[in-house]
DNA sequence: CAGTCACGCAACCATTGGTTGCATAGTTGA
DNA sequence: TCAACTATGCAACCAATGGTTGCGTGACTG
């Protein structure tokens, strides 16, 4: 689990003690302390609340995803995808790829 | 919370019963009626693979999100970058612009 | 109308998240 | 150098709650 990791990122980010952290979410700095060793997890609403005060995505948070990351999970688990859902996807390799033949082809001319 | 409105429209919309997702989680057939209920809530694990299951995002499972409220969240909070955040953010944008203009640059030659 | 399916309710139990209190390491300043 | 302070981790305890088992009920169905 990347929970802690991600809450004590985002928290160090802001140059904030575990202290501060209590204050703003209403919980013992005890539990501020497990989450980030992940000897524990905020529950559901605290969570909503984390995600809120340091404007993070739960799956950032949770799972660590990324942009990114996240269109691969959609990728792997997508069982089959129309060519309008594949363009959504790829946009971004096949347009540079595409800039790149073009180019290739200007230079053989 | 939203969260068991949201699994139940998951689940439904997938024309699964409660036994059949019980199957897939690993979880007693009444945890699921409780989640859907309100009742209890699943724990972080068993909601990530809610989330993978149904394949969608954890802000759209527990907050209710769309993917346009999570990209205005994201944009309209990102506070400052550094210059790698900015290119490892960017790069997909970059690379299909330098191939364009290398494209246009070899037709003027 | 017996059988079955899908689901909710109630009671019990085990897990675990949260709190209080104490210990430790690093830093500061008299 | 050593008290004082800050930031954090560890241990023990407790209450909250998530999960399970067992039972009840309404809706179909042959």
């Amino acid at each position: 689990m990347i929970l802690g990791q991600r809450i004590k990122e985002e928290r160090e980010k802001r140059n904030w003690t575990q202290t501060d952290l209590t204050e703003k979410l209403n919980v013992s700095r005890q539990s501020i302390s497990k989450w980030e060793l992940d000897s524990a997890y905020p529950d559901i609403e605290r969570l909503i609340q984390i995600s809120d005060l340091f404007n993070v995505t739960l799956d950032s948070l949770i799972k660590g995803d990324s942009e990114l990351q996240r269109h691969i999970t959609v990728k792997g688990t997508d069982d089959h995808m129309n060519g309008w859902e594949f363009w959504a996807h790829y946009w971004w390799i096949i347009f540079p790829i595409a800039g790149l033949i073009m180019s290739f082809l200007s230079y053989l001319n």
